[in-house]
RNA sequence: GGACGAUUAGCUCAGUUGGUUAGAGCAUCUGUCUUACAAACAGAGGGUCGCUGGUUCGAGUCCAGCAUCGUCCACCA
């Protein structure tokens, strides 16, 4: 027998495994292999820094079903991929290397991208391995790879084709700070402070007309006034003009039911473009467009001497001048919510320009009725998706006037401007370096000038099914494989990630991306507050992984249950490492006590031939188990299996670890092993049978028992298999092991029902002597049960284990209807 | 303003279709070296299940309303 410490130590097992899996390939995925295919769309992580904990979290969720499939005998396609893309990687370069990319060469710029990338990525993916994710790593997409833009640009053409995709000049939603066109979801929410001015704007009769705003700095952007038309302290002004203070022209006064009479004076400037209502008025009344803020935010000459300013100077500018000329009759603070970029924190505004859009304003009703075909985990996230289906009010704007994203395969015609694609077969395209192939469909004209914008990184990564299946199939063969079965994700992108992949999904191939989709909470921190750097309450999963390991780590994320927030507690990950250390002591329990003579023996009685199948159960329950205690204990065994796998059918992995945990420490760590312990010490001839019985029991109750927890942790399993039970006969890894199978034989109601009288019996036992502080050791002489005659005849069975657990005497039996046990008396 | 979730022991959370005395871990207290484990074990104390009504023989669980917290969305003049 080897030499096994005390305690278990995961910074050592750990590195040994991950070492061993990778060079075995246990994880690596053959479309040609047996078994039904359970894909998994894996979220790509963006690539900035470091994993954060909620990753830790999600992903070991997300690895859990991957491993409990793999067990069922599934095929498992879990691939793995980077998001990089886009702007959070150009801020991080700029940031980085200490430049800004509107100052740079583009191409430079680029190469400074991926220069970064190439160097932080494979650090970046080890965090991943480290945590235990079964993903085939051997093969992994980028979504600013070769292959990702191939797959993309070839989706784009697909998309202009289906006429699902316009280039059209309208007003978009702008970040100043970026100086792109971005999306609605791009948008996040924050409470600022402002002034609400009212401005005087003098009527035809000299007379003034208030009107409030908070964006005065708009002022030369003008171009009507609307009142509510039933307001009747203006009735009578509609139609008429008054002018626009210190810019002096003249805009008419109109009527729109949007307007609140309640707010301010009721008077409303129209501006284009100040929010998302002079959009509408903007195209619902043609109204002219007067352009006042440019790209980087700055003022434009139409606001004349104000121009090149930025707007918050503008605005104490105007503010100013409006005072000198008593145009400004009042001023109080208010608190507002206004939108800003997601990405920087910077507030948005709403430009006119040219941009691709997706168009799905069409397809509202279709896209809810999609999401309704969804399996989803927890049921309730679907609301919001369809909640933020119904709220959509833009058509998705997928170019961006940026530099590090995939290109547009798009040229235009100098003489005409048609669009010009690129040939499918030369993809994938740089627009600014290629040249495209033949003359302009439209005039014949032949010379082009390149698009020069780039792709929204979600018009990407909303392609993650094709992305990573086209790493090991066919384009046709993809096509087969979606629906994928399942997408894990968190609730933060429902509406950007998972609401845009089924919009691609449905435009592309007239289907479902996946069948179900498993939607993770956050990890906040131990006071419920979202981790955030301002906060500075980030806790790092290397920190963790380093003090407790892996396995220690994902016992804590399969505490909570599906789509539940999940708050940092250091006391829940210890409480993980004491599970391991129990696991690992119990283990030591049982190999102390079978030699390997008897493992060898009781193995191949376990194993068939084929060295991978379900073990002898006409073996264990006529042959070997002969003990009432030990029928006991595989009852409930099997009881504990059924339950854990309906659990995790369900995707209900938490239920499942507390059902596992619950069974390992009460019933198998602090009972079953107490109630066996001295069968398992005699090796006297005439407790061989006994004896024999105990050990097959706890060897097929720890093996079962370890299958059970191989997808929650994977090392420590490993470890114990390894050591133990992996023998030339058996799969070369716990993780290529089958899913343990109830067995009907083995479980019995009555036995588990038996068992509650015998642990209440124990107890009370044990009480007997802690209320009198005495040793569980004391001798009790005499023990007297009250009890009916069936359970008497139970109870005789187990009569020398029961003796043995509690150091009796003797037992003696009264009739009785109630259960109940005298102790009369016992030796110190 | 809308949608969704949460509210159960000092703390963090379980609690299946309504059904005996509402569970676990951590923390607290008492005791125990017991040939796996003192980083352990045994035992104990601790809860008007957010509030108010309703349905029911029976409600932590179902219904209605309210409150507090969280997330997403809308509002942004």
């Amino acid at each position: 027998m080897k030499e096994i410490s005390k305690h278990y130590d995961p910074s050592e097992t750990e590195p040994r495994w991950l070492k061993f899996w990778e060079k075995e390939g246990i994880y690596k995925f053959d479309p040609r292999a047996k078994g039904e295919i359970f894909s998994i769309d894996t979220p790509p992580p963006y690539v900035s820094g470091r994993m954060h904990v909620g990753h830790a979290s999600s992903f070991s969720q997300e690895d859990f079903v991957a491993r409990y499939q793999k067990m069922r005998g599934k095929n498992i396609f879990h691939p793995f991929g980077t998001d990089d893309n886009g702007l959070p990687t150009e801020r991080l370069v700029e940031k980085t290397y200490n430049v800004k990319a509107t100052k740079m060469k583009r191409g430079d710029f680029i190469r400074l991208c991926n220069k970064m990338l190439s160097e932080m990525t494979p650090e970046f993916i080890e965090d991943w391995k480290d945590i235990g994710m079964s993903c085939d790593f051997s093969k992994m997409y980028s979504t600013i790879d070769d292959h990702s833009r191939e797959i993309s640009q070839w989706h784009f053409i697909d998309l202009y084709k289906k006429q699902r995709v316009y280039r059209q000049e309208a007003p978009v939603i702008w970040c100043p700070h970026c100086q792109t066109a971005i999306a609605q979801a791009d948008l996040e929410d924050k409470e600022s402070k402002t002034f609400f001015s009212n401005l005087v704007f003098k009527l035809k009769n000299g007379k003034g007309l208030i009107i409030s705003t908070t964006r005065p700095e708009l002022l030369s952007s003008c171009v009507a006034i609307f009142v509510h038309p039933r307001d009747l302290r203006y009735k009578r002004l509609v139609g008429q003009k008054a002018k626009v203070p210190l810019f002096n022209y003249w805009v008419e006064i109109k009527t729109d039911k949007k307007v609140d009479m309640k707010k301010g004076s009721g008077a409303v400037m129209c501006c284009t473009f100040g929010d998302k209502t002079d959009v509408e008025w903007f195209k619902e009344y043609k109204l002219p467009l007067k352009v006042s803020l440019d790209a980087e935010g700055k003022l434009t000459k139409l606001a004349k001497k104000y121009a090149n300013l930025s707007i918050k100077e503008a605005r104490s500018r105007i503010i100013e001048d409006l005072k000198t000329k008593k145009l400004l009759t009042a001023q109080k603070e208010i608190s507002h919510t206004v939108n800003i970029h997601e990405r920087c924190k910077t507030e948005i505004e709403i430009l006119n320009s040219k941009q691709w859009f997706i168009r799905y304003l069409d397809k509202k009703n279709e896209l809810i009725e999609l999401g309704r075909k969804i399996e989803w985990h927890p049921p309730f996230m679907r609301s919001r998706y369809e909640n933020w289906v119904k709220g959509l009010s833009w058509d998705w704007a997928i170019s961006r006037q940026r530099f590090f994203g995939v290109s547009f395969p798009v040229w235009y015609c100098q003489k005409c401007g048609e669009v010009k694609l690129a040939e499918e077969k030369d993809l994938p395209v740089d627009p600014l370096a290629d040249k495209p192939k033949g003359k302009c469909g439209k005039c014949g004209g032949s010379k082009f000038s390149p698009e020069k914008d780039v792709m929204d990184t979600w018009a990407t990564s909303s392609l993650t099914p094709q992305l990573a299946l086209q790493l090991f199939y066919g384009e046709k063969e993809t096509k087969k494989m979606i629906p994928m079965s399942l997408r894990p994700q968190a609730h933060d992108i429902i509406s950007t990630w998972l609401f845009y992949t089924v919009v691609r999904s449905n435009f592309h191939l007239g289907k479902l991306p996946w069948n179900r989709v498993m939607i993770s909470g956050y990890v906040t921190d131990p006071n419920g507050r979202k981790m955030s750097k301002s906060l500075g309450n980030v806790i790092s999963p290397k920190v963790i992984l380093e003090k407790y390991g892996a396995d220690a780590l994902r016992l804590w994320a399969a505490g909570r249950s599906v789509g539940q927030d999940l708050n940092y507690s250091e006391e829940e990950i210890q409480a993980g490492k004491k599970f391991l250390t129990k696991l690992w002591n119990v283990t030591r329990f049982v190999m102390m006590n079978l030699s390997l003579a008897t493992l060898e023996k009781i193995s191949k009685s376990y194993f068939s031939q084929s060295g991978k199948k379900e073990p002898n159960k006409d073996a264990i329950l006529n042959k070997v188990v002969r003990d009432e205690a030990d029928k006991w204990i595989l009852a409930e065994l099997q009881e504990l299996v059924d339950s854990a796998t309906k659990s995790f059918e369900n995707y209900d992995y938490s239920s499942a670890k507390l059902a596992i945990e619950k069974f390992f420490w009460i019933k198998l760590a602090d009972n079953y092993i107490e109630i066996v312990k001295n069968r398992l010490y005699d090796e006297s001839p005439k407790n061989k049978k006994g004896r024999e019985s105990a050990q097959f029991t706890l060897y097929t109750v720890l093996l079962t028992l370890l299958r059970l927890l191989a997808p929650f942790i994977p090392f420590a399993t490993e470890e114990i298999y390894q050591t133990f039970f992996k023998t030339n006969k058996t799969p070369k890894s716990i993780h290529l092991c089958d899913w343990p199978e109830a067995n009907k034989k083995l479980a019995d109601k009555k036995r588990v029902e038996f068992g509650k009288i015998l642990l209440k019996i124990v107890g009370q036992i044990r009480k007997h002597k802690a209320e009198r502080g005495l040793s569980m050791k004391t001798e009790i002489k005499k023990l007297e049960i009250f009890c009916d005659g069936n359970i008497r005849k139970s109870i005789e069975e187990i009569e020398g284990d029961l003796k043995a657990v509690g150091n009796i005497g003797e037992i003696k039996f009264k009739k009785s209807g109630k259960l109940r046990i005298k102790i009369s008396d016992f030796k110190a």
